[in-house]
DNA sequence: GGGCGTTGTTTCCTGCAAGATATAACGAAA
DNA sequence: TTTCGTTATATCTTGCAGGAAACAACGCCC
């Protein structure tokens, strides 16, 4: 009857590292090997994209990704092993915190 | 140096329920005994706060808050019982999550 | 009945986030 | 050195969420 909804985010020195739309832009760059490509296949405008993957760089103590500009076939971005590892993490907690939280509300009995 | 941070909500049928935005403004007019008052001490435009206060209403199986228009001093909002329970129990459980967020981070030492 | 200070509701306006667009820079390969 | 598709960045435009303001309704009290 009710349900209880969360968003996490991990935050570095300057902003936003992690959430769940940056989690998403890191996947579809995973699967697609370019972040114009991965845009373009989430709908999302290259700019947004950009500015995520911006804020991601800035926060990220260990390089999160390895972007190549010009070059045969124009470049790249590639997520390294640090990324990866970083995505599994965020959506493990992510998950965790679901769990949790669904336990509380039900201790509850609102 | 990373900080893990959530924000945390409850939905009922026709929407959001409870936040913290709709926690600030409940434990205001509880202060203020109105919503207009409430309103102002929080800086926040009354339709913004009528808005917040509104869709609690509509989602809350038992009243929160019981509100009079007109009479003497012109009316005012009152949070009941349930009401109070209500704030405190989402305050509770907001405290556990971002406690237990902690805990999670902190496990995974990135 | 008139005054008062609320709640409830509508209309208008505006700032800003986000998209659209344009363009420079890049570097491997032919 | 020309081509190509990308990254990187600046500028312009626009949709809409949210504030401002105005106003009706309400009911107690004098």
């Amino acid at each position: 009857m009710y349900q209880i909804k969360s968003r996490i985010w991990i935050e570095g020195d300057k902003g936003v590292f992690l959430g769940e739309g940056r989690i998403k832009i890191l996947k579809a760059i995973e699967l697609e090997g370019s972040l114009s490509k991965a845009a373009k296949s989430l709908g999302m405008s290259y700019k947004k994209a950009w500015n995520l993957v911006d804020s991601i760089n800035k926060n990220a103590s260990i390089p999160v990704v390895i972007t190549n500009t010009g070059g045969s076939g124009g470049g790249g971005t590639k997520i390294t092993e640090y990324g990866l590892k970083m995505i599994s993490a965020f959506e493990n907690i992510n998950k965790n915190c679901w769990d949790f939280l669904d336990q509380q509300l039900k201790e509850l009995q609102l």
